[in-house]
Parts: structure tokens; sequence; C-alpha cells
DNA sequence: AGGTGTGAATTATTTCACAGCG
DNA sequence: CGCTGTGAAATAATTCACACCT
């Protein structure tokens, strides 16, 4: 397979949400200028990314939903359950595993760690803490695909090293930090401290266009 | 102001990170490749996003921490305080009011809102929730700089609409969809579903051999 | 008509390479 | 020398435009 830039996947995803409830709707066939509308992006974007995987539409019609969404789904590689570790059994770790989204495209949290000793052993939302010790056993039997790094940024890059060691080929990180992967292993981050210095960036630079006046 | 990319934006926070660090073991300058080493990037792309706003550092000798680190803070306007709503009183919203970069870094989050009566009134992490009618209301008042959007998909596009008319200018946004706002509106997401489906697409496709560089 | 699929053009972003300064 | 700042070159991503299908 030719190579895929992250940003058309991340659309895919986009698309994917609307096309699934477009079908709840039964809504037949959704034109890209429909789909682009419900992604904010544009009619073309939607045709250039859909393209890079095959034709799925029908001209003068549209893209047929139910098909479109099969056909992403496996694309997405969402037909099968992934496994997912979370380490670090703090608040993020329980926002995560009261996400039911999670579940419902294919990925069981099914394992939770913590280096805290305190923790060890209690249950965080519905489910036993194991102790971080037993990270590396677990995903060279097998247990885990995916990492979620939740835990304090000083310990971030040694969970990184260490699942990845033991055979883990997919982190998603939530520490504030960017971390080192060998290539081969899919990498994503998710940073709210920076997105929300990206819009302390914009309040403080746009110019004022005098939106709220007050009276004289 | 001349146009700045948001990647180059985004990097500015982790450089601020990495100086920061820095700062606190007294490390007094660091050149463009330490720092680049911090972030996963270039040496040259520090230099290049640097250079939109102006010339920070010494040649032979690097940038000098102490200064850099003021320099980005006032860039990115966080020698202020920014005030921040939460919609939307779930675990998401839990997990961001317990997330202690927040307010070190100059976000205070004082209002929290939600439209479940049996939830207003109540305390949420400390903070009393308040009716999602009286949105408009503080906004108006002059309470809230930033909406962080942390409710159901399909509430997510009204409540961004209703902050907005309001006068809010910078949203940031956990809904797993695309929102509409205004020119003039800045708008972050944070998508863990997509990026979940990211890591999906990335290990369905990496079953071969290939030379598959990691995403970030 | 109405809307896809796609090369070509445009625009944005990253990398290179090197002059020049401390 | 070492390392910055920056034009120029290389890549990547997006948008345009239109042939072509149903």
């Amino acid at each position: 397979m030719k190579k895929v830039s992250s940003s058309t996947v991340a659309r895919l995803s986009l698309y994917l949400r609307v096309l699934e409830d477009a079908a709840t709707d039964d809504v037949r066939t959704l034109s890209s200028g429909e789909l682009a509308k419900g992604c904010a992006t544009t009619a073309a974007q939607v045709r250039k990314d859909l393209s890079v995987f095959g034709t799925f539409g029908k001209r003068g019609t549209g893209y047929p939903v139910p098909e479109l969404v099969a056909q992403l789904r496996a694309i997405l590689g969402l037909e099968r359950t992934w496994r997912v570790a979370l380490v670090g059994a703090g608040r993020i770790g329980a926002a995560l595993l009261g996400y039911a989204d999670f579940r419902r495209q294919g990925f069981l949290i099914d394992a939770v760690f913590d280096a805290d000793d305190a923790k060890v052993g209690r249950t965080f939302q519905g489910h036993r803490v194991r102790t971080d010790r037993e990270l590396e056993a677990a995903v060279a039997a097998g247990e885990i695909d995916i990492a979620i790094v939740a835990v304090p940024a000083e310990a971030a890059q040694d969970v990184v090293d260490r699942v990845v060691a033991a055979g883990v080929r997919a982190v998603l990180n939530f520490a504030p930090v960017k971390l080192r992967v060998p290539a081969g292993v899919a990498l994503k981050n998710v940073n709210m401290a920076a997105e929300m210095e990206g819009l302390s960036f914009a309040l403080a630079n746009q110019e004022r266009p005098a939106r709220r006046r007050a009276a004289c």
C-alpha cells in the first residue's frame, strides 16, 4: 500500500462518524459536498481522501452510505477488537475508561496498570489495577495491542520504552511531552496543555475586530 | 500580525516545556539541536519556528534559557490568566479540572456548566455546577475567555453556537465532531476516538514488514 | 443535469546548506 | 570554530478544473 498521510487518516475517522450518523437516519447516499459539510472540509478533499483507497462513489449520485461505512471500518482496522492497556490510573484514565465510544468502535480497555502500590489491587472504574511491574509480561503474553500512556510527564518515556521493548506497536500518549519511539511503532499524542496554549496564542494575537463594543 | 502556522505554535508549546524543565535544572543555554531532541523535531525546524518571532539566539552559543522562556510565554499569551468555562460536568471535565498544569500555565477554570438539572448546584471537583442556561449571561458579563466543550457530540454544535454568539472567541472541543465556528474564533479539537482509529489504521496496515514510519 | 475521480496548479511546510556573527 | 538565521530547494498537502460516467 502506498503512503497515506496521517491527516487523511484523521479525516477518515470524521467521515466515518458522519456516515454512521447518516446510516442511523436511514440516509442511503451522501455526496462529497454533504460529507464535507459535516466534517468542516471541502468536497474535493473528501474525494481525494477516499480515492486513495479505491472508488466508492457513483457519479451523479454520491457515495452509498452503508457500503462506505463498511469500507471505512475495514480500512481503519475497526472490524476487529484491539486490546488496550491503560498505564496510569489517574483522572485521565478514569475519563477514558468511561468513554463508551471506545468499546463501540472496537477498543477494549481490559488491563489497567499503575506504579503506585497503594492503587494496585483496587478497583478502578470496574477494572482491577495491576502493578506496573507486570506490564512487560502482559505485553509479552499477547494481551495488549495498544498502550495508553496516562502517567506524569517524567515517567512517560520510561513507560513507552518498556512497552515498546516488550512488543507494543501502537501508543497513545497523554503526557505533555514528545516521546521517542523506534520506526515501526505508531504514536499519537493528545496534548491538552498545548491545545490550550494554542488558543491563548490566538486570543493574544488576534486583531481587535470590535465585536462587543461598550456603550459610551 | 503576520500569519503563523498552527504547527509552529504547537511546537512553541513543546519548546517552552523543555526550556522550563531546563530552567529548573539551572541550564543556562540550549542549542537548537538540544531543543529539537527534546521535542522530536529538527534543529532547523526549531530555528525556523523561533525566527518567525525574532532573533533570540547567540551564534556559537545557543539560546539563553530564562530569556527564551519569558519570550515564549509572552508570545503564547501566557503572562496573563485566561478565564475558562467548562461546559459539561462529565468524566472528561473531571479529568481537566484535576489537571494541575492548567492552572500553572495561567488557565483558570472557574465556571462549570451542565444541562442536567440533577447536577446543577452540586459540587464537582470543588466547583459548583451552574445551569447551562446561565452560559450566555456569564460570557456576556466578561467572566469567560475560553470555553471547553465536553458535552455529547449531538449537543456540541449548539453549545459552541451559543457561547460564540455571546462573545467567546476561543473554544476547546472534546466532542468527536468537527464544529463550525465563524472566522475570528479560534477552535482546537481533542478527538481521542480519532487518535485511536489512527492507531488502529497503523496496526492494521503494518502487518507486512514494510517500512512504515511512526506518525505523530 | 449532477457528482465522481484525478492530473495539474497552488499553497503550505519542512529540510538543506551556508554565510556570517560571537 | 560552533551555532544561529535565513534564502533556496525539496516535499507535502490542498484546491482547482474538468473529463467522464450514470
